[in-house]
RNA sequence: GGCGGCGUAGCUCAGCGGUAGAGCAGGGGAAUCAUAAUCCCUUGGUCGGCGGUUCAAAUCCGUCCGCCGCUACCA
């Protein structure tokens, strides 16, 4: 694993409205992989970050009286504490504001110009004024009076303005290849079936230039126009290894290894990015992964409704490694999920702090109290100790292997079926009764749960940073000692160890719904 | 309309050709080191309906029913 490079981007998100779970479960699970990877001695850049440009911010900023500029500011700015907040590990946070994104996004229109990907066009067609939004002629009703109305209802015209084109329809033999000769490409399968029909069905030429509008980056030689948000924001994953230059330091990292993103942008990433990269001659990204939404207490979440889960709130409430683990467990990584207090207090309580909060309490609370707050010599192993430790050393293969499918859940539950075999084997062991019959094997007992300890709270750093670390102080863990590789080495026995402290607290209140 | 997915224990889901599984919830018991946490045992399903292929089908095929997604230029 060492030295290997390995690069991981979120969406950078769009900054005409304030972040909320969508953004942090996407940060999240990128963290985790990102996390991990270094854990196991990757070379690892990690890429997120905020998109600023296009017609609705500008709108928006004008509603709140500001700038443009200002406004994102202000908003990414919002973006930016909530990665931080939920320990979010970017190496960049990059934003298309940024002038060396200016100058990539110009290096790369130049380029495509260059390849005859791209020519002036006329786009055209029905154009609702109200809803700021063109439509097809399919979707289009006629009123009483006979004039052509939106789906929304409002009326529409025959709108004509001069515009940039990619030549998208030509590269839709070599993305269906793609998608075909390199099955990991696109997932999970639902989104990869989804995009290869779309595909399939025919591609139109994309318009990549607007003259609407001016809060954008200006189209090389054709001022008057603005680059189509998209190509813009997408850009964003090369400028930050300082494309155009190549022999930028930070360029080994390209192709991304992983563009993880919310299945409502799958196809931008699965179709444009590709197809932009390969007109540019450049290698396209290795995996393009989409997950899914959240409904809170079964709804959907939405402005009219109000229901929007404040993560500032929630974390509060619970802390931030709660909140992580429970956005990465609850649901299988790539489906849609239901966010409920009672389904967070349940995981919370019952995995947590019961099956591991608590193994680690009656664990440590008796080395203190039985072994001189030492760590305890290991003793010969019996069977049972045995199937143990081997369970708990195949931990990190396993979580490896299941990241590596983005299985973020299933790794999730490997953990805790050792968790839970370790609580079935101190009740088994019953150190507490070898207290009084045979204090050898006792400490050998605790030291057998130290080692599984050790192991869990290694591969769940990447999950709940802060609670491991905590966990891993507990267990005389020193802090350059905790990476995968470190796994290798035994601890020192008769290494004092701090008083216990429990690391996850019940949660206990009115609504608990046990 | 076209393409695709889903429908398995009360709940969330795994299994995808060889005598129905996990977690949670429910019931009974044990233990008392520990955050009243833990452990053991256990109730519970004609695997959406019908038909077919097969020695054998949640598992393959067909069909029907019910949900859901995609079907491009706001992001």
């Amino acid at each position: 694993m060492t030295d290997q490079t390995f690069m991981i981007t979120t969406p950078i998100y769009y900054v005409n409205g304030d972040p909320h779970i969508g953004h942090a479960y996407t940060s999240i699970a990128a963290d985790v992989i990102a996390r991990f990877r270094r854990l196991d001695g990757a070379d690892v850049f990690f890429l997120t970050g905020t998109d600023e440009h296009g017609q609705k911010v500008e709108q928006a900023a004008e509603a709140a009286g500001l700038s443009p500029k200002a406004f994102a500011d202000e908003v990414s700015a919002r973006f930016r504490a909530m990665a931080d907040r939920l320990g979010i590990s970017y190496d960049r946070f990059i934003r298309t504001t940024d002038p060396d994104h200016y100058a990539a996004v110009a290096a790369l229109w130049s380029r495509l110009e260059a390849a005859g990907a791209i020519y002036l066009g006329a786009y055209e067609g029905w154009y609702a004024v109200r809803d700021e939004a063109f439509y097809g002629e399919d979707e289009l009703r006629t009123d009483a009076s006979g004039r052509r109305i939106a789906p929304s209802g409002a009326p529409v015209e025959w709108v004509r303005e001069p515009s940039w084109f990619f030549r998208l329809s030509d590269w839709q033999d070599r993305l269906l290849a793609l998608y075909e000769e390199r099955p990991d490409f696109l997932g999970p399968s639902r989104s990869r079936n989804e995009i290869t029909s779309f595909v399939r069905s025919g591609l139109k030429d994309l318009s990549i230039s607007r003259t609407s509008f001016a809060w954008g980056i200006p189209v090389p030689g054709d001022p008057s126009h603005v680059v189509y948000v998209w190509l813009d924001a997408l850009v964003n994953y090369i400028s930050a290894l300082g494309f155009p230059d190549e022999n930028n330091p930070l360029w080994r990292f390209w192709p991304a290894d992983i563009h993880l993103v919310g299945k409502e942008i799958a196809r931008f990433h699965a179709v444009y990015w590709p197809a932009f990269l390969m007109a540019a001659g450049i290698e396209v990204p290795r995996r393009i992964y989409s997950h899914g939404w959240w409904t809170n207490e079964g709804e959907k979440m939405s402005k009219s409704l109000g229901n929007a889960i404040d993560i500032n709130a929630l974390t509060d409430e619970f802390g931030v490694d709660a909140v992580r683990f429970f956005l990465l467990r609850e649901v299988p990584f790539g489906n849609d999920g239901d966010f409920s207090r009672a389904s967070l207090i349940s995981r919370l309580n019952t995995e947590l702090a019961n099956d591991l909060g608590n193994l680690a309490q009656r664990t440590l609370s008796q080395i203190a109290r039985n072994c001189d707050g030492r760590l305890p010599a290991r003793g010969e192993a019996t069977e049972d100790d045995s199937l143990l430790l081997a369970s708990a050393d195949a931990l990190p293969a396993l979580v490896r292997a299941a990241l590596d499918r983005l299985a973020l859940q299933e790794a999730l539950e490997e953990v805790w079926k050792v968790i839970r075999a370790s609580n079935a084997y101190i009740d088994r062991q019953a150190p507490w009764v070898l207290k009084k019959t045979d204090i050898e094997r006792m400490g050998a007992v605790l030291r057998v749960l130290v080692s599984v300890l050790r192991r869990v709270a290694t591969v769940l750093q990447p999950y709940m940073p802060a609670s491991m670390a905590r966990l891993l102080d507990q267990l005389g863990v020193p802090p350059d000692a905790r990476r995968i590789a470190d796994l290798g080495s035994p601890l020192l026995t008769g290494t004092p160890l701090p008083a216990p402290q429990g690391i996850f607290p019940r949660h206990v209140a009115a609504d608990a719904a046990s």
